[in-house]
DNA sequence: TTGACATTAAAACATCTGTTTAATACATAT
DNA sequence: ATATGTATTAAACAGATGTTTTAATGTCAA
């Protein structure tokens, strides 16, 4: 099972199973009665509960994601909440701890990194409601945070291309996991984890020069 | 129809549109009737020429994405040869203008990232085929090429993910076009991804700090 | 032309898909 | 206890899907 419901109703398992599969194999590739199957529930309580398919995959983004999103951004707050003064490393260490190490779990991880890509690769009406009301708001609140330490002439655009670079470097480093592992030969461990938050951090901070030397041989 | 093939037989066509198709949408979102459609054939001749539906999108990894991505990073050694001396900042200038601008058109890129991205999110056996035979051997050569610009005592590990970061900085704008163009309310015109290259130089090249002052305000 | 082979076409097949229906069980309030 | 609304079940439905079969068509050498 994926993830353990809080309430253990039909509807609830079937949400919660349902966002299982849908992560991990795409929307088409999943059938009702596969969803029906691993919530231990009969083949119309989908129909029942949520009218229909297309439905229950953005009920699986209005109550699972979206507060998962939430919780993620609310450690995000608190990590730099927590500081003395914000400086440019501290956003960026923020970012990178509430989004690789966070509040969730492994599973949870990566099956919200996968969720979000896929919509990304082909959005549906779920990613207009995300990038809407949660994606959006976060990356212009992340711009407004870090303009201070940019150039004053930087324009607005330049900025949200380096929100973005740092986004894409930690989603890479959630959904991307297979290639990652069977690239570097390591496993996802909390070990792990915490070298990534700091090459995330380095990277972000001063690229490839920053534990480089910069000479040339 | 998606890219002109240069010899018009159904074998070519339907391996074009079938690419272009579950670039798109995805393997099990797209039916051999849509691809038949799409190529002027008859329902029967994928079956004939490519035995079954899962054949096919191998054969779209070994027929097109393969050849491709091999285009991409012969013009990635190209660029960097022409060079007088190999610097850091010439490396990752070559690996962003090969994959941001390259040898392909706006479509081929856009295809050719989504299905790469599809394959990340779930691996079939294209994606050991093509990690095996083009990703892998390209990342190692790129390690290669950064290593003499590195910390003496920097471990394989770290300068693996050096490499994924820049390459999931270009996988992004690439695939993540929607998103991109909607945050940052640009069109993917040739001006704009003369910026994005500049931008991921500047970015792998010195972080955050390479376009800020690091002040405090 | 004839014969052999490769390709295309149309139809049929068995299975699977999302959805609906109708019947049943269950709980709670009167 | 009875009635009422809710939740579950099993069965059926219509349409779609991958695949196969069988027939027709084209191609080209002998």
């Amino acid at each position: 099972m994926a993830g353990t419901p809080k309430v253990d109703i039909p509807r609830e398992r079937i949400l919660c199973e349902a966002e299982a599969l849908f992560a991990e194999r795409g929307y088409y590739a999943v059938t009702i009665r596969e969803i029906t199957k691993a919530a231990h529930c009969n083949l119309a309580a989908v129909n029942y509960h949520f009218g229909n398919k297309e439905n229950l995959y953005m009920e699986v983004f209005r109550c699972l994601w979206k507060p998962r999103a939430k919780r993620v951004l609310a450690r995000f707050e608190s990590i730099l909440g927590a500081k003395r003064e914000v400086t440019l490393a501290g956003i960026v260490r923020a970012v990178a701890e509430a989004f690789i190490k966070g509040p969730l779990s492994d599973d949870e991880r990566l099956r919200h990194s996968q969720l979000m890509v896929r919509e990304m690769a082909k959005p549906t009406e779920a990613f207009e409601m995300v990038v809407g009301e949660v994606i959006g708001p976060f990356q212009q609140k992340l711009a407004d945070l870090i303009r201070p330490f940019m150039d004053r002439e930087m324009g607005q655009v330049s900025l949200l291309l380096q929100i973005q670079s740092i986004i894409s470097m930690v989603i890479h480093f959630n959904f991307a996991r297979n290639p990652v592992m069977r690239i570097t030969g390591r496993e996802y461990d909390a070990r792990f984890k915490d070298e990534l938050v700091e090459h995330v951090v380095q990277f972000c901070l001063s690229g490839l020069n920053g534990v480089g030397k910069g000479g040339n041989p």
